[in-house]
DNA sequence: GACCTGCTTGACGTTTACGTCAACGTCAAG
DNA sequence: CTTGACGTTGACGTAAACGTCAAGCAGGTC
């Protein structure tokens, strides 16, 4: 568990918080955990899912997803697809939103630069 | 203020705790709040920021840079610089996370049609 | 001038995502 | 066999970002 916090740069506590909540399972050997390959692949994409801002339970469903567009008949498919495009139109208006903010910020590093090389004459 | 925070799409509350926060500084007229043009530009900022996952504290330091890159002297712009850089660095790794996260959910619904093309014969 | 609507300032409550501490088990090293 | 590092559950604490009351003022209307 130390190892596998470590590797990811969480907490322990992380760890444990995200089983409780039902994003990881790990299996028990004795008393102690023992992470999954697929809880890993699960916590990559939880930790990068927080990076720009989507909440747990958000991401919760998302992974959910990747097992049940598998094993799913075809009405639950349906219901799975369209969920899947609101979340990825959802996904695209944050990265607009990105993409402005980014911009700007470089347009205010750039009147930065500008004004530092007037300053200098 | 009822009428921006319905434009804005945000609480009254919310208002004011960004008031309180020093995120805005409306003027009063009397006891009540009038919105500034500055206002209203720094609360679609924050908005925006928000979105994509950023904190009220991150975006009021790069609201408060719209200000300060215009004002500043030589090694303030300086410092000013270095910091916008790094938020840009930040903001380009979201992106990158983003757009993974993105990918990878359009995958799964590719996925889907594809599944559900199959039963469909 | 009573009434309604919206504004005001507190103050406490709530949710999310953990942090932190207690109190105990376990297992390899010396 | 004891020490120390790591593991376990449980419970309470905390920061951020508001929500949700309460209680009172202000100003336009009928």
């Amino acid at each position: 568990m130390r190892q596998l916090a470590d590797e990811l740069e969480v907490s322990t506590r992380t760890l444990r918080f995200y089983e409780a909540e039902g994003l990881i399972q790990p299996r028990r050997v004795g008393t102690s955990r023992v992470y999954t390959a697929r809880d890993r692949t699960r916590l990559r994409l939880i930790l990068r899912g927080k990076r720009f801002g989507m909440s747990l339970t958000e991401i919760a469903e998302i992974v959910d997803m990747y097992d049940g567009a598998r094993t799913g008949e075809k009405r639950q498919l349906q219901r799975l697809l369209t969920r899947l495009e609101e979340i990825s139109g959802d996904l695209r208006a944050r990265q607009r939103d990105l993409r402005r903010t980014l911009t700007e910020v470089d347009d205010v590093a750039a009147q930065c630069r500008s004004r530092l090389a007037d300053l200098d004459r």
